[in-house]
This record gives structure tokens, C-alpha cells and sequence, in this order.
DNA sequence: AATCGGATGTTACGCGGCTAACAGACAAAC
DNA sequence: GTTTGTCTGTTAGCCGCGTAACATCCGATT
């Protein structure tokens, strides 16, 4: 999404040795000690909160050039965790350092306090929607959202890169299995997206749009 | 909550010539152009979003010491609006004069910086709350979030300081009225609140602890 | 080929919370 | 006093979505 930090903070992170992480390994878990944020330099990493019965919420997907753990400014320890959905590559900045860039670098303070308010905006939308949508307009929304920032393709035809279960819809828009599978299938009738057993979803955004516009009003 | 900003910049704000604003007034609306961020003084303030259909969902309460508006650092335009609910004043800090500031003095950049951090971890809570909790646990979390901002006395005996009505409760934890209504009845007869009609909620911090950590094993 | 496990499709049922519609209580204004 | 407006309490009915329980499909493993 909006990508973080540019300058020389960038080209520096571009040269940094990486941490490989492959598909379903942990960058970090609940309730460790958190002393690090990270910058994503290729791949696609998952960060979601655990309630105590199990139950998942997803936060975020961050994909290259977007940076995560940053709430370790303001909280010892992670309250959320960080999975990579597929084979990436993730810088390591600890707090010390960064806070030292911020120092010598003032443009480096304001990229990370830009990237932070983004962020936070964008919890708001998704709280909002969450608040006053019902499930089948959390979906048009979150895949009009994956497909502007995974997609390929023109708007009419966007063909998702990375191939999501309904399992991830669910916990994305807060919803069961269940719903999405039913609500996937009302999407794909009323010609917003198509898609097979086991394919990458092709959105059609301006349909989608349309259907959110339509029961935005009453 | 969390105050944002310490050191030279916090004396300079508590110097500044302030914005004074009365109960109901609003300090910015949806859809402006913006192009500053605020700081509370003192009073109390609120950030809300609104829906088409015209459901307002709250985001969260700013009392002295906290800032708002940070996010027309990432957006032209506000997407929430701000509400005084009490006499309050508010210092301006246009964003121009916000970034030359960070320049001079990193440390303000830091703190910026973590105060969105801190913003952003406690929206992510509110995410996740709404999604796995039921409304009456909200609600239980909210009067205890609440409690820790603005109450008075002992854990065992809080007083709010605000009179919060039913519908502002409703519209913190994403719930019709009546429902709150019932919800703040079932709290007081389990010994974990009282109030009367009018009148400014009395809170049992432990009692209210003790019924989340019911709910939240199972 | 045979087996297995994860992902998907589909149903019946129940419940929490929304809708709509009231009545009562209190404060401020007249 | 009366009036008016805001806040509160309460009810009946409905519906979206969670729950539980299957059947099915497909890829990977053996």
C-alpha cells in the first residue's frame, strides 16, 4: 500500500541484509518482547491479533516497502503477530537505530510519522466498516482493497496476485467460512468477480464499486 | 491518554494562543481540506466518523495533554469530524510548521511519532474487540477504558468525571441505544456499576475485569 | 492408483442484536 | 404552574449471521 520511507533511509534498506521468511513462518508472536520494526523488501507478510478463544482478526497486509511492528514505539511487547503468506524478504530496524535516524535524518522521522497516520487511517476505515456494513459490503470492500494493492490488470478484469482463501476473506472481514463461501458465490452471480475452485479471483472494481455505492445510500 | 509530546514543544502549546470551544461546537468537519493537526489544552473532544445513512461511529476521546487530526499527515482531507464535549481548548499546529519543527527538534518527531503509534495500537484493540467480542464485553471494556481516562477515586469506585449519555456509549461500542440501555441494567445488577437517571456512572473496575475474564476463556 | 488432507459448497437451526414503537422522568424554558 | 426537549426504560418482531454438521472436490503424498 503506501509505501514507507524514501531518500537514503530507502536505498540504505534496499542494501541491508535480509531475513528470508517462507509461507506460514512467524516473523513475530504474540506477547514477545518488541524492540524491532520491520520493512518488508519483497514478498507479502500477514499481521493479525489472537482472541483468547482462538479466534483470528486480521490487520493488515504488507507487502513490499510497507514496514509493520511499528506499535513497539509505543508498547514493549507485540500485541499482534507477523506471518508470511508467501516467500519474502524483511529488514530488521531496532528502535535504537531508527530513533538514531531520526536524529541525523529528520526527513526518515516524518516518512515513518506519514506511514504511521496511513496506517492508522486505514484502521479507522476498516472500524467503520466493520461498525455499519454488513458482511457482503466488507467483502466488496476488501476485495476492492486487495485488488488495488495486489492486483494486475485493468479495473473491469483485475486478476488477484496472490491466491487467497476463504478462510483469509473471513478472518479479514471479521465473518465465518461459511458466510464468505455463500457471499463469494452472490458476488460471482451478480458478475462483480468470477473464479474457481482453487483459482486466484478475478475482481471486477467498478461493478463492485457500484454495488457499494447502491447500498451506501437507502 | 497517552500525552503526546513532552519537552520544549509541550511548554511552547501550553503557550500558544488556543482555540476555545464550547460543548456540541466542532473543531473540524467531514470532508475539509486539512492541513493541521491539534493539540488538547484542556477540556475534552471528540473524533468521530459518519456513515452515508448517517450512523456515527466514535473513534476515540481526546482529553488534555492528547492530539487529533494527525491524519491529514498522510490524507488531504479529513475523513472523521471533532466535537468538543465540553468547554475546551484546542492549540492549532498547522502541518508546514509541524514538519520545519520536527527539522530543528527530532525529539518532537519521536513523539509524534509514537503518539500515532499509541493511536494506532488502540484502534487496532477496538478492531478486534468489535469483531470478537459480544456488545455487552464492549461495553464492560469501554466504561473500564473510560474509567482509566477520565474516572476519580479508587479501582473499586471510579466516578467518571463526564456524564456520558447512552447514545454516546452506543456509538463507542458500535451498538443501538436501547441495547446499551439494557446492557448498562444487567451491569448493575451484577454489582459492576451504578448510576442513576441523570447521573454520572459509578464504575467497579475488578468487578468488570473479573466478567471479561469470564467471557474471554470459555 | 490409492490415500489423505485442506479447501470449498450447502443445509437446518438458533440467537444476538437491530427495528420500530412506545411511555415515563427529569431539566430547562416559558 | 405548563410546556418542551432530551434522556431513559421496555416491548414485540424480525433477520443476518454464527453454529453445527455434512458432502465434495482437488492437489499432494505414498
Amino acid at each position: 500500500m503506501t509505501a514507507a520511507f524514501g531518500g537514503s533511509l530507502r536505498e540504505e534498506l534496499e542494501r541491508r541484509p535480509a531475513r528470508r521468511l517462507r509461507a506460514g513462518e512467524y516473523l513475530y508472536h504474540v506477547g514477545e518482547a518488541a524492540s524491532a520494526v520491520y520493512w518488508v523488501r519483497e514478498g507479502l507478510i500477514k499481521t493479525s491479533m489472537v482472541a483468547p478463544d482462538g479466534q483470528v482478526v486480521t490487520l493488515r497486509m504488507h507487502q513490499a516497502g510497507d514496514m509493520l511492528g511499528e506499535l513497539c514505539l509505543s508498547l514493549g511487547e507485540r500485541p499482534d503477530q507477523a506471518v508470511g503468506l508467501a516467500e519474502s524478504a524483511v529488514v530488521e530496524i531496532p528502535v535504537p537505530l531508527l530513533i538514531a535516524r531520526f536524529r541525523r535524518d529528520p526527513d526518515a522521522a516524518l516518512d515513518f510519522a506519514s506511514a504511521a497516520c496511513a496506517h492508522l487511517g486505514h484502521a479507522y476505515e476498516r472500524l467503520h466498516s466493520l461498525a455499519v456494513e454488513s458482511a457482503i459490503d466488507r467483502l466488496a470492500r476488501t476485495l476492492l482493497d486487495l485488488a488495488a494493492d495486489l492486483g494486475e490488470g485493468p479495473p473491469s478484469r483485475t486478476r488477484l496476485s496472490y491466491r487467497i482463501t476463504q478462510e483469509e476473506l473471513a478472518r479479514l472481514i471479521s465473518a465465518r467460512r461459511e458466510v464468505v463461501s455463500g457471499l463469494l458465490n452472490q458476488l460471482r452471480s451478480r458478475d462483480c468477480i468470477s473464479y474457481g475452485r482453487r483459482g486466484r479471483i478475478m475482481v471486477d472494481c467498478d461493478a463492485l464499486r457500484t454495488l457499494l455505492a447502491r447500498s451506501g445510500q437507502v
